[in-house]
RNA sequence: GGAGGGGUUCCCGAGCGGUCAAAGGGAACAGACUGUAAAUCUGUCGGCGGAGCCUUCGGAGGUUCGAAUCCUCCCCCCUCCA
């Protein structure tokens, strides 16, 4: 059995807040003399099965605690997902129906093993309990929060402040993902930092329902792409753990230095040690930036894939990018024509761009190129003789085949 | 229920009868520079085979030679009072 000292270095291991540490030492050693796992809990929303990198941030953290022998739940707020949730600005999201929680699941589980240990993972819905839930017990639990403590919460606060609308349903989820720690008797839940609220809300109901208050674990959120906001799909700066291979590969590579090392302590496999090594021979002018970006780019590609897959698409890159060489395989487009063709048509039949004056303006910003010759003529028309290799940007490739 | 403010192009946000395809910023895209870095600089940023034309300013009508701008009704949001 591993001893709760070194438990706990594994679990501290990139958390922000972990309230309270006392009470976390407490719990890992009485699971250590009785044998008993700890519970941990961690929520995910229905809605959105397309998980990224930010996402696995947390995932390896609950990895972390399998791996220490506790019991983790993977937690789908499908009750949520029943009444549809207009949070922020956004539509009214359309209330999913039982089919297309079922369908999510399913996707969720596909992507979240790729990182937890699909035989020590547990899946919970939070509709089983809350499904049961009445008025009466809908009430109370209002009850036992209040308005100015809610609006303690950033979010809401951010949002009351700025005019922006809050529906009052909002308000009832921090308490029912509360009430799910209670239904669900946890002794840790995780979340990421903007959690906390949610998290500690749990803490409270548990405390007045006499239970034995969770353990409130936040993670840090990664940046996404842009190196400023939080890894979101919304907004478009995120890796998804289902991209293609390429893909990965070449976000990772577009990351800055200076978060590259975010990336490496939130998401890597690599100990302190081995990161601090690669910062030491970044300064010691010993490994080039571009050395230690492209070891965590193969690194995050090889674990949605394969090192093969890595090394495959780290040479993809190579060719592309760094060589400005064409890739080993592209798009086709077949062209039955013997006129000749009006290339920023071309161009959109091609879907390398999405009309012609975008084309023409990509002509224009001498960004066309055929052959490998550029083209700055708006009205060059293609003749229809032979194969040919149609580049737009830098990484905007279609072969056109004549038939 | 009463009073007031507002909904503008991907986002934020000017415009308040013609000179508006709509300032400015962000995002994005392209070019230069590179390590596809990042940062920076430059340019583009509704559609149409370019001059010109067509469709945009919450929705539907209307007034005008002319409407994002004025009027009517409707929908939605915010604030204050109750």
């Amino acid at each position: 059995m591993i001893t709760v000292e070194e438990q706990l270095e594994l679990i501290e291991r990139g958390v922000v807040d972990c309230i309270s540490r006392e009470e976390l030492k407490a719990k890992l050693e009485k699971s250590v003399k009785t044998g008993r796992q700890l519970k941990i809990k961690a929520g995910f929303d229905p809605t959105a099965p397309d998980l990224h990198v930010g996402h696995t941030v947390l995932l390896q953290k609950m990895k972390h605690f399998q791996d220490l022998g506790h019991e983790v739940y993977f937690l789908i707020g499908d009750f949520t997902g029943f009444i549809g949730d207009p949070t922020g600005k956004s539509e009214t999201r359309k209330p999913l129906t039982r089919e297309d929680i079922a369908r999510n699941a399913e996707t969720y589980k596909e992507q979240v093993f790729k990182i937890l240990d699909p035989v020590k993972t547990k899946i919970a819905f939070n509709s089983e309990w809350l499904g049961k839930i009445n008025s009466f017990d809908m009430i109370r639990l209002a009850s036992e929060l209040t308005v100015a403590r809610m609006l303690e919460r950033d979010d809401f606060k951010k949002r009351f402040e700025g005019g922006k609308p809050i529906s009052i349903h909002e308000f009832l989820y921090p308490l029912i993902q509360g009430y799910d720690s209670v239904a669900m008797e946890s002794d840790v839940e995780l979340g990421g930092t903007d959690q906390l609220f949610n998290l500690l809300v749990g803490r409270d109901l548990q405390r007045s329902r006499g239970q034995e208050p969770q353990i409130v674990l936040t993670m840090p959120l990664l940046e996404g792409l842009d190196g400023v906001n939080k890894m979101s799909k919304s907004l478009g700066n995120y890796i998804g753990i289902t991209e293609p291979a390429n893909d990965i590969y070449g976000k990772t590579m577009s990351v800055s230095d200076e978060l590259m090392f975010r990336y490496y302590e939130l998401v890597s496999d690599l100990s302190s040690t081995e990161i601090e090594a690669l910062k030491q021979g970044l300064e010691e002018g010993t490994l080039h930036p571009k050395e230690i970006k492209q070891k965590l780019a193969r690194e995050l590609t090889a674990r949605f894939y394969s090192e093969e897959d890595a090394q495959i698409a780290e040479h993809h890159f190579e060719k592309v990018f760094a060589k400005h060489d064409l890739p080993d395989e592209m798009p086709e487009f077949s062209l039955n024509s013997n006129e000749p063709v009006w290339l920023p048509k071309l161009m959109v039949d091609s879907g390398l761009v999405s009309s012609t004056s975008d084309g023409r303006r990509m002509i224009k910003q001498n960004a066309v190129s055929i052959d490998g010759e550029k083209i700055g003529d708006t009205d060059f028309s293609v003749e229809p003789t032979g194969d040919l290799i149609l580049k737009v940007g830098k990484r905007r490739f279609c072969k056109i085949v004549f038939s």
